[in-house]
DNA sequence: GAGACCCTTACGTAGCGTAAGTGTGC
DNA sequence: TGCACACTTACGCTACGTAAGGGTCT
């Protein structure tokens, strides 16, 4: 028997991917899926009769964006959970705007508290961000001298061995 | 794998930094200098009688290198110990050469196998340098992006809490 | 009815953080 | 002598990896 409706469906009209679709299309694992459904920082998709997950476009892109800030940027699940949802206040927020410009002013005012406590609460990875700034003239120069290296590498590669192969890797 | 030097300290006439120094001055804590000590990143160091460890300034030049290439540009630490180690190799080797330019063939030969075997072992971190290059203009994209973001925080910062923080300059 | 695919449960790993209890050095 | 500093031991946390055992599916 049919067993769950989602309580709230945000737009489940879309959700037609299984996991190991999301998994492939996004570059992630299932477990890391389930992961950040786990965390909270994917909220959980409706799911078959079975059991099975069904994800949604959006859903896959949310996993692309939370894969960026990790990887390119460094952020820790936490920080990137709470961007994210500080996002969503904010488009909230400008929903709203759009919608009732014309509303009072304590509902203005109360938007705008709340646009000032989700920006207060970013001040940490607003300085993650900054502080990246200086990395990346950093990054350069490493990357500049790791060039090099490989340059050198070719060249003694190139001179030596016809046949390299067999080396499995790894202790 | 060609792990241990002569059991000659390489030079402890320099090693003069208790760990807390070097803690301090390197950016870690003195946890992580015993995890990499245990972890072979860093070469045990020499000791005071009662136990206490004494680094030298190549302490604190490899560890700075190793908190670079995790940090900038995301090793592992087992990568990192296979970089390091390669590079020493290939120190080692060039200091022979320096020293003995006319080797017998076989010596040469046996040298230029030697840089061939530790060239083909970072085959994989070569290709993730390569990786890293393209990731750059990705990360260029994603910081362009953010500056924006931030402006638009700043602008509901300023009109809003006068006590904000100082906002760096910069871009 | 047989894979390919998915489910949950749960233990393993990396790279440290963080005590706790005790010894060392200036 | 005090007290900052160091030492070892060991359990905790994050962000997953990796079976194990068992249902589900066009």
């Amino acid at each position: 028997m049919p067993k769950q409706q989602p309580s709230v469906a945000t737009r489940d009209d879309e959700a037609t991917y299984q996991i190991g679709e999301v998994a492939e299309r996004t570059g992630v694992t299932q477990r890391t899926l389930r992961f950040y459904e786990e965390k909270g920082l994917l909220q959980p998709p409706s799911r078959m009769e079975g059991g099975f997950r069904l994800y949604s476009e959006d859903d896959v892109r949310r996993v692309e964006q939370i894969k960026r800030l990790q990887k390119l940027l460094g952020f820790t699940l936490a920080e990137i959970k709470e961007m994210l949802e500080a996002e969503e206040v904010r488009e909230e927020i400008r929903e709203e705007r759009r919608q009732q410009p014309d509303a009072g002013a304590d509902v203005k005012r109360a938007r705008f508290l709340t646009l000032i406590d989700v920006t207060e609460r970013q001040h940490d990875i607003r300085q993650k961000v900054e502080a990246l700034n200086a990395m990346k003239a950093e990054l350069e120069e490493r990357l500049a001298h790791y060039a090099r290296r490989l340059e050198e590498l070719d060249e003694v590669g190139k001179v030596s061995s016809p046949s390299a192969t067999a080396s499995a890797p790894q202790s």
